[in-house]
DNA sequence: TAGATTGTTAATCGATTAACAATC
DNA sequence: TAGATTGTTAATCGATTAACAATC
């Protein structure tokens, strides 16, 4: 029990056993420390920390209990080591090698977004079919033919695949990222990537939430039950 | 009893019970059954529609089950009209008008998508700050000058506002899209936006994804337990 | 000390799974 | 009829909430 409890508090090893809402939910703690950290403020509690992030003070306290934030009873977190713990456990420090497949507009505008720029991965390459597009860098990238998509990922050993190409070549560029190794997909596409198991594919499925908005419970008419739903949607 | 499942299987209105997750696969199911209606398949089971769309059987029995999809035992549910009805119940076929606030590479590339064009919504602005920028249609979409957001918005009567302004314009954008009357604004900014509660938002942050992808279980060592994991990610 | 806040525990809620009787 | 599949019901699982004793 106690033993557990230690290893759950060191290495980033044992960390990774934290829920997947959780984990989620991390770089929405770490925006609301940066917020915290700009206006001065060194030391916040679960309460000012949950209204700032947008999510429940009960649900702070669960994920810091698991996450192993050292705390001080009747102060509060210290906002820079929170934030510094945060970044740490996501790797943001020593992030991971990324290759681009799809340079197309999505995939450029991921490239260049402030919360994926110099966070988690290091895009060291991307690919794509439109001869327009090879040669020329998109936002510091080289882009290289897709043809040599294999031989360029072995070579610069990356580990994550960013998936941004139309959903009729997603299949075929996620049997290259495969053949090259790659372990890791980050899937704009909506359909099923049918990958070997020591793959992970995540899918980043943007009508979900597009449907979940306008087909999801109007807040207009909360009087169903008591106590409003949450202002935001999470 | 009967009342209720009646009304459940009748009008849209009746339908927007729908649990979140549930309405979340909508899009998915609609993907796989036009996979199947390319490859000339009529009718589908729960378990290849699964298969397809990479969910659980449960799952998708379930949601048709909630959705009052018209099924037939033995058979399988009619390809064709199954789609057409998530097609409606989406609001595929009656788009809410929308504007984009932030016509930079990210707007411009969503307006892009296959997803997204003629789909849930149909957007008929879009503004930004940077001149260079206004004045030039972006994908079909005029992009005017951010100080007129309230104004055009107003005259067009979009309900729905697309947020894909830097973090730090993000706040001040979305009072205006609230001044403007928009009552459902998808944000692709990771803070909390401030909002009247007859305004939902539907937070899209990418680098949750991004962050569950790399610090989540890792699939390689599925032994804990009996029984893999799905082999995509949710 | 008194006040504030942590971190945990137990209770609630909601979603997924699995099993099966009803149906085509 | 026999085989397949639906749609529902009960069981399981997991996440959120709320309350509170321990702590600074």
């Amino acid at each position: 029990m106690i033993e557990e409890r230690l290893t759950l508090r060191r290495g980033r090893r044992a960390l990774k056993s934290m829920a997947r809402p959780a984990i989620r939910r991390l770089p929405l703690y770490h925006n609301a420390l940066q917020q915290f950290s700009r206006a001065g403020v060194k030391t916040v509690s679960t309460t000012a920390l949950a209204a700032a992030a947008g999510v429940s003070a009960a649900v702070v306290k669960r994920d810091f209990s698991e996450f192993g934030a050292p705390g001080k009873s009747g102060v509060g977190y210290a906002v820079a080591s929170l934030a510094r713990g945060i970044e740490h456990f996501l790797g943001w420090h020593n992030p991971s090698r990324a290759v681009l497949v799809g340079a197309g507009g999505l995939g450029s505008a991921l490239l260049g977004r402030e919360d994926i720029r110099g966070r988690n991965i290091e895009v060291v390459a991307a690919f794509d079919v439109d001869p327009d597009l090879v040669g020329t860098p998109v936002r510091g990238v080289m882009v290289y033919d897709a043809g040599r998509l294999v031989e360029i990922t072995l070579s610069l050993r990356a580990g994550v695949g960013i998936l941004t190409v139309p959903d009729a070549a997603a299949p075929e560029a996620a049997s290259l990222l495969v053949a090259a190794g790659v372990a890791k997909i980050w899937s704009f596409s909506a359909i099923r990537l049918d990958v070997p198991e020591w793959v992970t594919v995540k899918r980043e499925m943007l009508s979900a939430g597009l449907a979940e908005l306008l087909a999801g419970p109007a807040p207009t008419e909360p009087a169903g039950k008591k106590g409003n739903r949450q202002r935001c949607g999470a």
